[in-house]
DNA sequence: GTGGTGTTCTAA
DNA sequence: TAGAACACCACA
């Protein structure tokens, strides 16, 4: 007997709780270790990847354990302090352990199963096949190993399982169940002299080729560029350069390998740009960044976490760089969060003019290659190329830090850092203060309109609180000009959806060659269509909700499911023939643009715009270059963006922002508003930006004109108060679906006068939410209000058990229930 | 019976 | 989550 566990639980990535137990065959004991990955099979024939959480032996009383197939990790590839962070987000936002290991994990880490067959060559047939039979073995013989799901595809036929399992009972074919990695190394092919030539047999070998001008011309190229004779070391030259400098064909560079003057050599190609970038050192600090920073070190002292309110282009960034300088000094890896990828763009350029190669960036337009190699890099962590600095979206905060030292949340109030689907519905922003906490690192939040939640915060001495209202480069706050819709609407003085202030500022800027920015939070072409006689307005089949109409391919779109289809000609109501487009999206907005200024260059920004790859850094790009006249955009132009030469921003209907049905609509339009302001300005003049609305004297409206945060925050926050609402309160949000909306309006009740029975008046619905069916299910929410000073866990344990106790009702088990922890 | 389809259960 | 098991129905 040893002493080894002979037990493991594993985390598998699949919806379910908790983790499972699998035994440890001896070959594996001294190789398992936490944190590694490993092959298990899991039901009949399927395998995952999974981890090691535990190891232990206490054999399971009530079943047999299956054995670990094998390890794939020499090292851990998530280490301690990312188990007990998954531990706390898992019990935190109430997912499943597998859901955070899925959301974790880049899927390039977490092998793909799938399984082969293989014909056994010494196999004789007793009994006569039957025909599939026959077929299939006909077609193990051409090649070695085919996967179940191309034997189904090459047979015709739609399941083989069944044959496959007769002929392996009789011993014809063997079953492989073969792991893939997915991830393959990027290789690039390099060219060289075959051998050490002289420079004497070069030239021999260039007059040799008298006769073949291409080829010598070739080789000239590749002396040039490799500067094979001028220097000790000569240059890397990679085939796709020589043969763009040569103008030659492949053909031409194939047969010089041939003649054995040059060969092919090959080198793991980092996808990440590791190349280096001239650094820059570091900016001088104005008097103001100066002494916020001083109060952030003081601060950070006493405090774990520190808001930085500092107003836009007051030079936050800046602040940022400095902090990190001084942690990278001390060996300490740095976390910078923003809300979404298109803020990394602008950002990225001038961390790497900084830090060089010592930054890298992980986000969700990265295909997964590039995402396992940032992650390995950050786990190896290896002095001389490890990237120390991390400029990343939500899903970062995943990533196997091992010494982190600081974490910056820029934007903090963004409400992209809430995931919502699929679980775990974590807040980056809560889970980084947390995070920190692990790492004894500390967090910066920044921002120019701090979340309520995050001021309130500040205000109670649980941030530090730095403020900085400084612009830096004497820029001036812009100018904010009201324009009544409503008044213009009624006097007949709207051109399309512009006002007439609008359409004079827009003419004036265009004239002075100002660039100007419009802001609608609408995509598409037109938010619906509408039977002009009935008032028919198509609806989504699986959803409630209208149809965006979108013209440059002529749909009709769902943006929840993403339904699509053709716009019919006919009422579907009344037979007429009379559709219309009402209202406005980007893409129409684009379009009416075009029709009263001809002579402007127009770009549109919104996710239809930005959905390749590298479109957001070639609009950005246009945009900063002075390309673009005019930018239309949805709430993407609003976030953090730079550009130096905008002297317009419009925001084209700020009431649908404010008529939104949610308790933080107010502080959002506010924010949004005060963000897109924000993008106004150069360095010499004033900017303006002009708000059309139907309600000129809303509280909200004045609160921007005034660039006033505090009004809106103590208004905001009174009102939190007596509506019970964070930060005094914290929600919980329970949302109950199915199919059959008498049976879930049933359970909701069901489950609400239960949970009443308990939380009595801090239940709140059920209630239909304003779209209550999605994908063809209905969904119902219930909300729980709960004191921040009682204990969630408590809570979330009771909701558990009632929840459980509601699927025990034979007609309620099929009812979806999922909960939303501070939910937005 | 049998084949097709939809629903529920279970995995270690 | 995916597959297996089951339940149900229509049809011969």
């Amino acid at each position: 007997m040893n002493n080894h566990p002979k037990f493991a639980d594993i985390i598998l990535p699949l919806p379910l709780a908790g983790v499972f137990t699998y035994s440890i065959p001896g070959e594996l004991q001294t190789e398992l270790a936490i944190g590694k990955r490993v092959v298990v099979p899991l039901g009949s024939k399927k395998m995952y990847t999974g981890i090691v959480q535990s190891l232990h032996s206490n054999a399971p009383d009530d079943y047999q354990t299956k054995d670990i197939l094998s390890c794939l990790d020499h090292f851990p590839i998530i280490n301690h302090i990312q188990l007990k962070f998954w531990d706390w987000i898992s019990q935190y936002y109430q997912a499943v352990l597998g859901d955070v290991y899925k959301a974790a994990v880049p899927s390039g880490l977490k092998l793909e199963s799938q399984t082969k067959i293989t014909l056994n060559e010494a196999f004789m047939a007793e009994k006569a096949l039957s025909k599939s039979e026959d077929q299939i073995l006909d077609i193990l013989g051409n090649s070695k190993d085919v996967s179940i799901a191309s034997l189904n595809q090459a047979t015709g036929l739609k399941n083989t399982l069944p044959q496959i399992k007769s002929l392996l009972e009789k011993g014809a074919v063997f079953v492989e169940e073969q792991i893939s990695s997915n991830y393959k190394e990027k290789k690039q092919e390099y060219v060289c002299l075959h051998s050490d030539f002289s420079e004497e047999q070069i030239g021999d070998i260039l007059d040799g080729l008298k006769r073949a001008k291409k080829q010598q011309e070739l080789l000239y190229s590749y002396l040039n560029l490799s500067k094979h004779y001028f220097e000790d070391i000569p240059e890397k030259v990679s085939s796709n350069d020589l043969l763009q400098a040569s103008n030659c064909s492949r053909a031409i560079l194939k047969s010089l390998v041939e003649k054995n003057i040059l060969k092919f050599y090959f080198e793991k190609l980092d996808r990440l740009d590791l190349s280096e970038t001239p650094l820059r050192g570091l900016k001088q600090l104005n008097q103001h960044q100066e002494k916020a920073i001083h109060e952030i070190r003081e601060n950070f002292e006493e405090q774990n976490c520190v808001l930085l309110h500092g107003v836009t282009s007051s030079g936050k960034t800046e602040i940022y760089i400095h902090l990190i300088e001084e942690q990278i000094k001390q060996g300490n890896q740095v976390l910078y969060l923003l809300p979404e990828i298109a803020l990394t763009t602008q950002i990225i350029n001038r961390l790497k003019s900084v830090f060089g190669n010592k930054v890298g960036v992980y986000h969700s337009k990265f295909n997964d290659a590039e995402r396992v190699e940032i992650y390995n890099n950050v786990l190896e962590n290896k002095s001389d190329k490890a990237y120390q600095v991390i400029l990343g979206v939500r899903s970062s905060v995943f990533l196997p830090f091992s010494k982190l030292g600081l974490i910056i949340v820029d934007e903090e109030h963004e409400n992209t850092y809430k995931q919502f689907d699929p679980s775990p519905r974590y807040h980056a922003r809560d889970a980084a203060l947390y995070l920190a906490n692990l790492h004894g690192a500390k967090t910066l939040l920044g921002t120019a309109t701090p979340a309520v939640e995050s001021y309130y915060n500040a205000q109670t001495g649980k941030y530090g609180l730095v403020e900085l209202f400084k612009r830096h480069q004497e820029i001036e706050m812009p100018e904010i000009i009201v324009a009544d819709i409503k008044e213009a609407r009624r006097k007949k003085m709207m051109k399309s959806i512009f006002s007439p202030e609008l359409m004079a500022h827009m003419t004036e800027s265009l004239e002075n060659k100002e660039q100007i920015i419009l802001f609608q939070n609408r995509r598409g072409y037109a938010p619906y269509l509408e039977c002009k006689s009935c008032g028919w307005v198509p609806h989504c089949p699986n959803c409630s909700v209208s149809l965006t109409y979108h013209r440059h391919n002529n749909l009709l779109v769902c943006h929840y499911c993403g339904h699509g289809m053709a716009p019919p000609n006919n009422c579907d109501h009344c037979r007429s023939t009379g559709m219309e487009d009402r209202g406005f999206g980007t893409e129409k907005i684009e379009e009416e643009l075009l029709s009263y200024f001809p002579e402007a260059r127009v770009g549109r920004m919104d996710l239809d715009t930005t959905r390749k790859k590298n479109a957001y850094e070639k609009l950005i790009y246009k945009f900063e270059k002075q390309e673009l006249d005019i930018l239309v955009g949805t709430q993407m132009v609003s976030k953090g963006l730079d550009f130096d030469h905008v002297g317009l921003v419009g925001i084209l209907n700020a009431d649908s922002m404010l008529n939104y049905p949610d308790f933080r609509a107010y502080e959002r339009s506010f924010q949004m508003m005060a963000q897109v302001s924000g993008r106004a300005g150069r360095k010499k003049k004033r900017g303006k930006v002009l708000i059309q609305t139907y309600t000129p004297d809303h509280e909200i409206i004045k609160n921007v004109v005034k660039n006033d945060y505090f009004e809106m925050y103590s208004s905001q926050l009174s009102e939190r108060k007596e509506y019970i609402y964070p930060p005094f309160y914290r929600l919980i949000n329970i949302s109950l679906k199915h199919k059959n909306q008498r049976l879930v309006n049933e359970a909701a009740n069901y489950l609400a006068q239960s949970l009443r029975k308990i939380f009595g008046i801090r239940v709140f619905g059920p209630q239909s939410p304003v779209i209550n069916r999605i994908q063809n299910s209905f969904i119902v929410n219930i909300l729980l209000k709960i004191e921040k000073k009682s204990s969630p866990a408590k809570a979330k344990w009771i909701l558990n058990q009632q929840a459980n106790f509601l699927k025990e009702i034979e007609k309620f088990k099929s009812i979806q229930i999922h909960f939303d922890v501070d939910p937005m």
